[in-house]
DNA sequence: TTAGTAATCGCAAACGTTTGCAAAAACTTA
DNA sequence: TAAGTTTTTGCAAACGTTTGCGATTACTAA
């Protein structure tokens, strides 16, 4: 593994995003340092990031978005499916999941980058008001 | 909405798989009835039949699969990262976690089309085995 | 029936993401 | 240093999926 400097570059345009950043968000802001950076480049290193476990992915409807790792402790994410917005999850809700699948099932669960899609209380709001107005 | 030919293709194709169909099976079986059959059409039927909860979606890898929503109780599923094998998963495990969400969140969990990536058993002895070889 | 409206389709182009490949860069060993 | 090996890059093409649009089909109401 060698740290070049465009795998640097990505590396701080994560880092200096607050929360989860879109890939495209990424690449632009690598791209303003140097210009000949690729985006196959930017999801290469990514993906390689997230298998390091520096970097999580969050799925967002369905595009990628990446943030660092919390580094006290991981965090998990809830997504709305209304409004796009990402809820961060701690992983205390998970550990008895964890635990339930393991001991059934063997099934060791990716929980470092799980994603659960719902509605926030804020769009189950919103729904109720258009329920009423029609 | 209405139930048009290319629809009802569709759905069969689905039926008549045993398990979860990719996007791909279901548009070449469509195909062999109806040869105009378009791959666009594929996508926006299914997507309509996964609104209106006929068809549960299952993420595989990176790319999309379906199958017909359980009649008997909705399940789940469990994928495995490795050999991308897709395994069911009963509600009950997921009644909780639920609630939990709910109670402390108000964030209304999607799990009709649930999915938790991780390695199955079979894959864990399997990377045991490649450990030791090395 | 007809005219008008709404839903759906097929096609083509776009989008986000991944992959193959040859060139470049970085390591290794002597 | 130089030669050989490995990793990484940039480019281009591919892949799976979504979208815009004009044409077609199916409904609705006179």
């Amino acid at each position: 593994m060698r740290l070049t400097p465009q795998r640097l570059l990505i590396l701080n345009a994560v880092a200096q995003g607050e929360g989860h950043l879109g890939v495209d968000e990424v690449f632009r802001q690598a791209k303003e340092s140097y210009p000949y950076m690729d985006i196959a480049t930017v999801y290469r290193t990514l993906h390689l990031f997230k298998k390091m476990g520096v970097v999580t992915e969050v799925a967002i409807g369905d595009r990628l978005h990446f943030e660092i790792t919390d580094p006290d402790g991981r965090h998990h994410h809830m997504v709305c499916r209304e409004c796009g917005g990402a809820y961060n999850l701690a992983p205390d809700y998970l550990v008895e999941f964890r635990e339930t699948l393991m001991r059934e099932f063997a099934f060791e669960p990716d929980l470092d980058n799980f994603t659960v899609t719902g509605v926030c209380s804020a769009c189950q709001s919103k729904d109720e008001a258009k329920v009423q107005e029609v």
